[in-house]
DNA sequence: TATTGTCCCATGCTATCCCATGAACACGTC
DNA sequence: GACGTGTTCATGGGATAGCATGGGACAATA
């Protein structure tokens, strides 16, 4: 499978080295990535982490924005001036940069989560919290639209 | 039969392996899966389990959504970061994963139900209670059905 | 000279392969 | 019907390969 999936917490070393897992560097070498770019994601506090499509990605979301406003400007500055090119070394480890940490807040451990075409790093007790705030809106989600099929419908 | 049903609870041995149910096997066989992909379901304690197709259907549903919304983020986030690719060893057995078990709850046993297209995996104390108070769900609409069409009726 | 980043190797844990055991069950034969 | 035989299946365990992690050595940098 070609695709990040699944979650895990690894260890950063005395050196600031973190292993990524396993299935995560199969999946880059699968899909030929030789450079990673990490990102700032925009709205939350992690780092969004892939090839170079990534990068055409965050600009397609810019090229959203009005480039006269300053919100398209900001984004660019945001995710382009902290952006960073990471390196896998030959035991599939990265170091952990200053600009990740201060951006994430990752401390001792580096939690890793897939997202498909690309792959997340949180710090761990961010993550969990964030991941409790997605599980109640799509819980949200979808009573809203049983709500919306049962009031479709001529009669209970 | 291509369906997957009924239940089955099977114990976890020292190496975290477990048993999927010999019928259920036969299930995925025929449906030509070698790779199982497990979720974390959203409102249960419990992990979802079916071929890769279900991812599929997943994205394909998210693919609907404007991917710079929320709501694709939250989708995505569950479905990747909460999902998970599963290998099944030559003896039809799989690893229960700390992934899996943080969410299920599940300690030395596993209880395997079917639902048809796909198969749920439950701590077994959980799943019993999650079966009475399904049941007690289910009496009472039937008893409000009984009594609204009572009340519909002329009267004996 | 200190520091930082690679490279390389060691270690212990975990997942996986392969084989063994024993229980439950079906089938056929006496 | 009773008994042996074979099959299927859950379960256990030894051996091994893969992986996360720790640390030494060396080069590059400041």
């Amino acid at each position: 499978m070609d695709r990040f999936l699944s979650s895990a917490t690894n260890k950063i070393d005395t050196k600031g080295r973190v292993s990524v897992p396993a299935h995560f560097r199969s999946v880059l070498q699968k899909r030929g990535f030789v450079e990673l770019y990490a990102l700032r994601a925009l709205d939350v506090q992690a780092m969004d982490v892939g090839g170079p499509d990534l990068l055409d990605r965050y600009e397609q979301r810019i090229a959203l924005e009005d480039p006269f406003l300053q919100a398209a400007d900001d984004m660019s500055f945001f995710v382009h001036g902290d952006g960073s090119f990471l390196k896998l070394d030959q035991d599939g480890r990265i170091t952990i940069t200053d600009f990740i940490r201060e951006h994430t807040g990752i401390g001792a451990e580096v939690a890793f989560v897939g997202r498909g075409l690309f792959f997340q790093m949180w710090e761990p007790e961010r993550l969990k919290a964030h991941a409790g705030a997605v599980r109640s809106r799509l819980l949200k989600l979808r009573q809203q639209a049983s709500e919306a099929r049962a009031a479709a419908l001529p009669e209970s």
